[in-house]
RNA sequence: UGUCCUGUGGUGUAAUUGGUAACACGUCUGACUCUGGAUCAGAAAAGUUCAGGUUCGAGCCCUGACAGGACAACCA
C-alpha cells in the first residue's frame, strides 16, 4: 500500500438531506448536541464502492459535526461470516482514510446483554418461545395485503417461555426445533411486527464466540440494542430497512431509560453502471472463477479498485459527487473515472511505455550509440523534477501511431511524415520493412540532431508528438487492459436473464511483451504512472523482478479515438 | 388488493425552506499545448411525471392520478 493515509479530513462534505436532519437534531439539544455513527458491516465478503459511499457519509458526517465512528460488525450469523472478511473489511476502510480509533466492536460482543434483554421481554410478557417450524410461521404472517394470524403459543405463561428459552440456549433443541419472537402484533399493514423473531437456534461455531452460544439474535434485535448501548445517535442505512424502522424504534422503546436515543435514517445504496453491487452476486463471480478473487481489479470491490490502480482520494471525491438522496438511481462510472483521472493527473509520474511495440531504425544515428535526453516526470508538478531516459538508434514505437495510408485527421506518423519523439527528436519515416506476409515490422527512419530535445531551430512545426523506449533499453513487461466486466449498462433491467451471461469477454486483455522505459524495473506494487498519451497504469503485485506486471486503471481521455469512431 | 418510500437536463445532484431552475460528469464548438492529456473560453440540453387546487407568485404546500421501488428469509 503505498498511498498515504489521509484520513479523509481533506474531504470537506456537501450538505445533503442526512446532513440536514443531524443539524436539525443539533437544533433541537436532541442526545446532548452528540454526532456519533457506526459503519456496520456483516463480515460475509469483501466491500465494494457502495460501501465506500457508506463509509464516507458515515464517518465524514462525524467529521463535519465533531462527532466519533464505530467500525461495528455485525455477525450474528455464523453460518456466513469470517474472519477474512473481518481482516480485509479493517483493512478496506483504513485504506480509504479512515479511523475508528479504538472504537472496534462486534455485535457478537453484546450477545450476553441481548440474552438478557430478551428474558426481560419474556418476563414482561412481551415475548414468547413458538415451538412450529419455520413454514408454518411463515404461513401465519400473511401477505403484505392479508393480516396474519396469531401463533397457538404466543399466550405461554412466562414461566414456561423462561424456561423454554434457557432449554433453547442450553441446547436441548434442535435446529428449527423453537424460536424466540416478540410478541407485537400480527395484523400490522408492517410484516416485520408481525411478531418477528428474536431468535434462532443454529448450532454452528462462531467466528469469535466459538461454541458459546448455539442460539442467535437475528439482525432486528441486535442491530438497534448495539446502536443503543454504543450511544450512537444516527444510524444510517440503506432503503431496504426503511421498512424496518418502526421495528427498530420498538425494540428501542422497551430498551430506553433517559432521552437518548438513536435514530435510523435510511438512503439509497450506490448503483453503478456496467457492474454488479451485490455481495451474493460479486460472491457468485469469485467462487465460480469468473473473476481471479475478490481483488480482481475489474471487480467494483475497494480492493479490487485498489489493486486496478484507484486512489483513496479518487474515491473519496467520487463518493462526494454522487450524492445522498432517496432516490434510486444508477450513477455513471465515468464518472468515478473521472475521479480517478482527476487525481492521477496531479500526483501520477509520466514514463513512456509502448503497449504494442513497432520498430523504428534511425538510419543516420550512429548505430551502437546511446545518449541521455531528460524527461519532464510530471508537468502538473514542478517539484516532481525531471529524469534521463536512454535514446539510441534501435527504438519502438507504438504501432498504433503509424498508418501507412493515413485517413485526413491522423497525425501521427506515416511515410514521409515527419513527427517528434517525445523528449527526444523529431523523426521522418523514410521506408517501410515489411516481412514475407505483408506485415509492417519496422521502419526506416532518419532524425534531425538539431532537434534534440523536441524543438527545431528553424521554427518548423510537427503535427504530433508520439512516445518511444529504445530497444536495447527497454524493460520488458505485460500489461492487463481492463475493460467493463458486464456489456450492459444497467443490469437491474436485466431481471429475465442470469446476470453473469452479460459478462463482457473482453473485459481483461494481457498484452505480454510491451516495453517501457528502464526506470521502471523496480517499480513498487501499487505505485501509479501515467504511461504518456495511453493512460494511467498501476503495478501488480503479480511482479517479479525484472518483469514488472501493469494495470492499466483508465485510458486517458482520447480525442483521436473518438474522431476514429465518426 | 395493503402499508411505506421515491419521481428535477443523457447521468448524478442543487435550489436561501413559497420568489421565477443551479452545479458536476458526459456531449458539441473554439483557443492553447513537446501527452490528440491537462488547462481555458463558449454552446446545446430539463421548465421539475401528469391533472387540478391554494397563492400576487409553486420544483417546494394541498388533492387526485400515473410511474418506479421496498416489504410475506429461523439473511443482513
Amino acid at each position: 500500500m503505498t498511498d498515504k493515509e489521509t484520513n479523509g479530513q481533506e474531504v470537506t462534505a456537501k450538505s445533503n438531506f442526512i446532513h440536514q436532519q443531524i443539524e436539525k437534531d443539533l437544533s433541537e439539544g436532541k442526545n446532548d448536541g452528540r454526532v456519533h455513527t457506526r459503519f456496520p458491516p456483516e463480515p460475509n465478503g469483501y466491500l465494494h464502492i457502495g460501501h465506500a459511499k457508506s463509509i464516507c457519509l458515515n464517518f465524514g458526517a462525524a467529521l463535519k459535526y465533531g462527532g466519533m465512528t464505530n467500525l461495528r460488525f455485525d455477525d450474528t450469523n455464523p453460518e456466513k461470516e469470517e474472519d477474512e472478511y473481518v481482516r480485509s473489511i479493517m483493512e478496506d476502510v483504513r485504506w480509504l482514510g479512515f479511523d475508528w480509533g479504538d472504537r472496534l466492536f462486534y455485535a457478537s460482543d453484546y450477545f450476553d446483554r441481548l440474552y438478557a434483554f430478551a428474558l426481560k421481554l419474556i418476563r414482561e410478557g412481551k415475548a414468547y418461545v413458538d415451538d412450529q417450524d419455520a413454514e408454518t410461521i411463515s404461513n401465519q404472517k400473511g401477505s403484505p395485503t392479508r393480516p396474519g394470524t396469531e401463533s397457538p403459543y404466543r399466550n405461554r405463561s412466562v414461566e414456561e417461555n423462561l424456561r423454554l428459552f434457557e432449554a433453547m440456549k442450553n441446547g436441548d433443541f434442535e435446529e428449527g426445533a423453537c424460536v424466540l419472537r416478540a410478541k407485537i402484533d400480527m395484523t400490522s399493514p408492517n410484516m416485520h411486527m408481525r411478531d418477528p423473531i428474536l431468535y434462532r437456534i443454529m448450532k454452528t461455531p462462531h467466528h469469535r464466540t466459538g461454541d458459546k452460544w448455539v442460539i442467535y439474535p437475528m439482525y432486528d434485535f441486535a442491530h438497534g440494542q448495539c446502536d443503543y448501548w454504543e450511544g450512537i445517535t444516527h444510524s444510517i442505512c440503506t432503503l431496504e430497512f426503511e421498512v424496518h424502522r418502526p421495528l427498530y424504534d420498538w425494540f428501542i422503546d422497551q430498551l430506553k431509560e433517559g432521552d437518548y436515543r438513536p435514530r435510523q435514517i435510511e438512503f439509497a445504496r450506490l448503483n453503478l453502471t456496467y457492474t454488479v453491487m451485490s455481495k451474493r452476486k460479486l460472491l457468485e463471480l469469485v467462487k465460480e472463477r469468473y473473476v481471479s478473487g475478490w481483488d480482481d481489479p475489474r471487480m467494483p470491490t475497494i480492493s479490487g479498485l485498489r489493486r486496478r490502480g484507484y486512489t483513496p482520494a479518487s474515491i473519496r471525491n467520487f463518493a462526494e459527487r454522487v450524492g445522498v438522496t432517496k432516490v434510486e438511481g444508477i450513477s455513471d462510472v465515468t464518472l468515478l473515472e473521472h475521479s480517478v483521472r482527476e487525481d492521477l493527473n496531479k500526483t501520477a509520474p509520466r514514463v513512456m511505455g509502448v503497449l504494442d511495440p513497432l520498430k523504428v531504425i534511425i538510419t543516420n544515428y550512429q548505430a551502437g550509440e546511446a545518449e541521455m535526453v531528460e524527461a519532464v516526470n510530471n508537468p502538473e508538478d514542478p517539484e516532481a523534477g525531471t529524469r534521463l531516459v536512454p535514446f539510441s538508434g534501435e527504438l519502438y514505437i507504438e504501432r498504433e501511431d503509424f498508418m501507412e495510408n493515413p485517413p485526413a485527421k491522423f497525425f501521427r506518423l506515416a511515410p514521409g511524415r515527419e513527427v517528434r519523439l517525445r523528449y527526444a527528436y523529431f523523426i521522418t519515416c523514410q521506408e517501410v520493412v515489411r516481412d514475407e506476409k505483408g506485415e509492417v515490422t519496422a521502419l526506416l527512419c532518419t532524425y534531425d540532431p538539431e532537434t534534440r530535445g523536441g524543438n527545431a531551430p528553424d521554427g518548423r512545426k510537427v503535427k504530433a508528438t508520439i512516445h518511444w523506449v529504445s530497444a536495447a533499453h527497454a524493460v520488458e513487461a505485460e500489461v492487463r487492459l481492463y475493460d467493463r466486466l458486464f456489456m450492459v449498462e444497467d443490469l437491474s433491467e436485466e431481471k429475465e436473464r442470469d446476470f453473469k451471461e452479460f459478462l463482457n469477454p473482453g473485459s481483461l486483455v494481457i498484452k505480454q511483451g510491451c516495453r517501457v522505459e528502464p526506470s521502471l524495473v523496480q517499480a513498487v506494487p501499487f505505485s501509479h504512472f501515467q504511461f504518456e498519451r495511453i493512460g494511467y497504469f498501476n503495478v501488480d503485485p503479480d511482479s517479479t523482478p525484472g518483469k514488472p506486471v501493469f494495470n492499466r486503471t483508465v485510458a486517458l481521455k482520447d480525442a483521436w479515438t473518438k474522431e476514429k469512431g465518426k
